[in-house]
DNA sequence: CGCGAGTTTGAGAGAAGTCAAAGTGTGTGG
DNA sequence: CCACACACTTTGACTTCTCTCAAACTCGCG
């Protein structure tokens, strides 16, 4: 079957801005906040860094990657953007862009200006704190990443990727652990700072350990546990924390 | 001179929430929103992961930094916090802290619960954007590390620290280039994900060729220029981009 | 059917880590 | 006030991991 048919994994029950598109176009029966949907395919740069930030976007369908464009031309993937997830969050802080957004595949997005976003802010409390929170969910998943970067070996590192993927669909609804991949071998590798081919070996070695089974864009988790083994087994310091709380916040 | 002394580098005047403590307080005569001052000495944690998220620090005096620590154990120094910063600030998102604040040294921290937060938020739209600048530059912060950590080889990624290390001093008034070192080189290695050794010897190199002078905690740059080449030079990808506007918020 | 993007595999080089030990400064206790 | 102890930093030798360069392979698409 056709994998970039925009209507694939159209998810608004998952939507960040689900609250905000419901509770309040049935309270005032006011018109979604979505102002427009735009369609994208494979390659188009839904914003590019420096633009000015006066929008944001809900990914409706399809997959995105969001790269962070620093002013001395550092250039690092921090994440992918799944069906749900909000593109633009991080602009608030300039008027500038300081992200480009990527579409990975074909893309369905609903705009939203910040400029109502403000609007709503302004009278909605509750609103403001939903903000906060996407905001500081974006500010943990950046750290969980530095984090990955930082303390685990490459292995782990793929481990720990492919079994975050396998949560994001989870949350979805979908397999945790037989998905389709929608970026390319190159696009992982930049996002997990490592090279193709060093990716490449990592997976065939997890596949010939039984771990996992994979194919092109075709993942297969065989063994969750182990793959988590290998990741507490791989990083130097190794700290026990009682379980946190589970996270009801989609990413 | 001793360095411990907490009357050191106490800078209302860069605060993050300079503007709700003064404009808040001199408008409608109210106290300052600073419900207590805590001081703490090396090695204290002014927070501990999985407490609960209910306040907020600034920073007064001293140094800090942030450790980001995951349900799997990874633990990772994601950030210094210099007088001004704010701590505590990711944890919105849940009920819980993500990240543990340990003192550098003898620091001094204005406490804000985050209740009083939420209550002024709630009548001052322009309090509460001011959050979301707050939140959405540690989002941009958070992902300029990721970057370095991943586009950048080591020898970079330490002149990247060292001239970071020197913005944050100007910022807030100080010589750009000459300056104290508030943590160990195990502790800048645990941020920069690579092995104190390793520091060491790129310190050296650096050193050797002209760029800086270093001797325990005092850091002095000494060709800022050559420093960004080799951070330019670096990165395999270099993008060149327009520059971006200067920003004015601190960190 | 053949081209080309994407992926895998292999061999060799280089960068960073590990282990070990020697300096160097700071603070404390005698 | 001095001396010792300890924590921190630096240096060296060696190992290992990941990257680089090169080539073969595979699949989807024109």
């Amino acid at each position: 079957m056709s994998q970039s048919r925009v209507a694939n994994q159209v998810s608004c029950a998952v939507c960040a801005f689900n609250p905000l598109c419901h509770s309040r176009a049935a309270h005032i029966g006011a018109p979604s906040p979505v102002e427009e949907r735009r369609r994208l395919t494979r390659g188009d740069t839904l914003y590019a860094a420096g633009s000015p930030n006066d929008t944001l976007f809900a990914v409706r369908a399809g997959f995105m990657k969001a790269v962070s464009v620093q002013p001395n031309g550092l250039r690092h993937t921090v994440r992918f953007l799944f069906p749900g997830n909000i593109a633009g969050l991080d602009g608030c802080a300039t008027g500038r862009r300081v992200t480009e957004a990527v579409a990975l595949d074909d893309c369905e997005v609903c705009k939203i200006s910040t400029h109502r976003i403000d609007t709503i802010a302004d009278f909605s409390p509750t609103f403001s704190a939903h903000m906060r929170r996407l905001l500081a969910h974006e500010v943990a998943d950046a750290h969980e990443h530095s984090a990955a970067l930082a303390c685990l070996p490459v292995r782990a590192r793929v481990a720990h990727f492919v079994l975050s993927l396998g949560d994001r669909w989870k949350q979805r609804g979908f397999s945790a652990t037989s998905f389709r991949l929608p970026m390319t071998r190159v696009e992982i590798a930049a996002h997990l700072a490592l090279t193709p081919e060093t990716l490449s070996r990592e997976l065939t070695w997890l596949a010939r350990q039984g771990l996992l089974r994979h194919q092109r864009r075709s993942i297969e988790i065989l063994d969750p546990p182990a793959l988590r083994a290998l990741i507490a087994g791989g990083n130097a310091a190794t700290y026990r924390h009682e379980e946190a709380a589970e996270e009801s916040m989609i990413s």
